[in-house]
DNA sequence: CCGGACGATGGAAGCGGTTTCACGATCGGC
DNA sequence: GCCGATCGTGAAACCGCTTCCATCGTCCGG
């Protein structure tokens, strides 16, 4: 009658309500098969009626695992995720986790003292494996937790050495079939604004470009290179009117730079998209606020994030697998910037 | 010599290491007074130079409590937190967490099942506070960790009739300065296109408006509801040009909206920000990539994230207390939508 | 009908800490 | 120079769970 709002139910009380013992309950809990069937029932009726709820803590403690993995989130400056695409990742991520009774905990270092306290952190076995959304410039604490055997995965392809596990979007596809829409949309001199050159996504988003082009047998050297904010986009749409003015179709590597595009486009006379038909690439909120709204390539976000929680997930298990990457092809998400609101 | 990568060093090391014994050891770390100074620095010797960090799970078996808050996020639909403000809110409450050595885990709920394994891991006392970034529709779920006593920190103010803790920005002084900076700029017939009814913060925004129009001597109903999207802004822009066509000055109560009421304005062919001056609210990326630039109210994000982190640790060290709340005050992040490029 | 094999069970050890408590050594006061 | 208070110390209990292993009962084959 006092123990109102006490600790929950333990192990033990289950037991002693069930007439067996620790050893037993844990054994039916625990779907071992070494138990009788009046014992199992007898037991999870038991730990029904009393609500049990195991404690994670003890069950770490003696297993030596945290029933809980990490997820390294980019600083907010990171241009790699788009801030949207964050929040739909954390939510597939932090789905298919907690279907598995894992936990997600999450680290957002903004400082090197951060850095450094999550290295301990991880260091100290304190989470069964870890995602990284973006990377940080540490390649010590790569190469430590490498070293330490504890599985990684990266979000997007790696630009580290590290021969590791990955799931990405398949840029290089993504690149082609934004072009190749373009194409069917009977646009035929058809410009690509490229992104930055930190990673290896700009130059796969281009190779496809070119490719589309290449089969569909025109030319792909309408070609200026961008720098990921709305302005560069603006710039190099500009300098591509100045090189050839009869563009009737531009893909840009990101939405934001598309943005400045549409914008440039607009600026110098030209009707998008009865005269040049724009598709962006990310499909991130930019797309829908946009005058006409922008037609863009969609990453399958929800699906990497799970992707990417199955990967730790088997390589925690199963300690020691070669890494595997995983890449998703991404689709068209078509609006009025491309298809025109008569089509 | 076989033990390499095996589990880390465990207090009992370190006391042997010492020549003490676990108990003093333990002391010695916890930062307990009844100590020699010899054992003191013996211990601390042998820790630093075995590189001992105390297993988490074991800890929280013996305190009973976890190390770690939860953190709920909305689902990604929800408008309450814009997609970008959360990665640097996370970031900032992750920050504090964890220089407090506590962790973050993340709760992004999708579905009811989800909700329901949520429940139940709260329950569980598995954490020792839980932030709300935005309400869920579980009104159950907060009513039962009420029940069980767990801190809970709402991030705006919660819509719920519980009497909570929370941290929110000053809506009501953010409609009031974007409004008040309007009328500075020498604006006389100014609008606003309102926020969603459903959360206080549209309504907080309004009076500040008012307020600001008031003190000025200026009319103040000059207001049309939008719904928090582009096109309700477009049109709402729209309904205000048709009853009061000399408008020169906006503020909308969220830069999508506003977003859309620019677009509206040019195309009725005023020029922004030369015949209408814009104000937007959040300072979201959005207000980067109009043209020409928005002018924003900015909410103090990290701030915030920090208030609610220290919220959470002051409520799980001392239970009990009354709710607290904390109200921040925005700011105006100004650009050429209200300021010309010319000043 | 007996012995061995096998299945179910619970006692006990142990995961890595913290905390209580009894003990011995040291100290000061008379 | 003796006694009680004070301080530092470590043995041991404990947190809640899993797992090893010994025990016991049952079943089956010879």
């Amino acid at each position: 009658m006092e123990a109102v709002s006490r600790s929950a139910t333990s192990l033990g009380e289950v037991a002693r309500a069930a007439g067996v013992s620790r050893a037993t309950a844990s054994k039916v809990l625990g779907g071992h098969p070494q138990v009788s069937e009046s014992a199992r029932q007898a037991v999870e009726r038991a730990a029904a009626e009393l609500g049990y709820l195991p404690n994670r803590a003890a069950r770490s403690l003696v297993a030596g695992r945290s029933e809980s993995v990490g997820v390294l989130i980019p600083e907010p400056s990171s241009q790699l995720f788009g801030d949207p695409m964050l929040a739909r990742l954390l939510g597939a991520i932090g789905e298919e986790l907690s279907a598995n009774g894992l936990q997600m905990v999450l680290f957002a270092p903004q400082s090197a003292t951060d850095i450094e306290r999550l290295d301990q952190y991880l260091a100290g076995g304190h989470v069964d494996a870890v995602l990284l959304l973006a990377l940080h410039e540490s390649e010590s604490l790569l190469a430590r937790l490498q070293a330490r055997g504890i599985p990684m995965v990266f979000g997007g392809s790696p630009r580290t050495a590290l021969l590791a596990s990955y799931v990405d979007v398949d840029n290089h596809a993504g690149g082609r079939s934004a072009t190749q829409h373009l194409v069917a949309q009977g646009r035929r001199r058809i410009a690509h604004i490229a992104g930055p050159r930190d990673g290896p996504a700009a130059g796969q988003r281009l190779q496809g470009y070119r490719e589309a082009l290449w089969n569909a047998g025109l030319r792909s050297d309408l070609v200026e290179q961008g720098a990921s904010d709305r302005d560069s986009g603006e710039l190099a749409m500009a300098r591509l009117l100045a090189t050839q003015e009869d563009i009737d179709g531009v893909f840009a590597a990101s939405d934001t730079m598309a943005a400045g595009a549409m914008w440039a486009l607009q600026v110098l006379g030209r009707r998008v998209p009865d005269d040049v038909a724009v598709i962006g690439f990310d499909d991130s909120p930019i797309a829908m606020a946009t005058q006409p709204p922008l037609s863009s390539v969609r990453q399958p976000v929800e699906l990497m994030g799970r992707e990417m929680a199955k990967l730790a997930l088997s390589m925690s298990a199963v300690r020691g697998q070669a890494p595997r990457q995983i890449v998703l092809d991404p689709e068209l998400a078509l609006r009025e910037s491309t298809v025109g609101s008569a089509n």
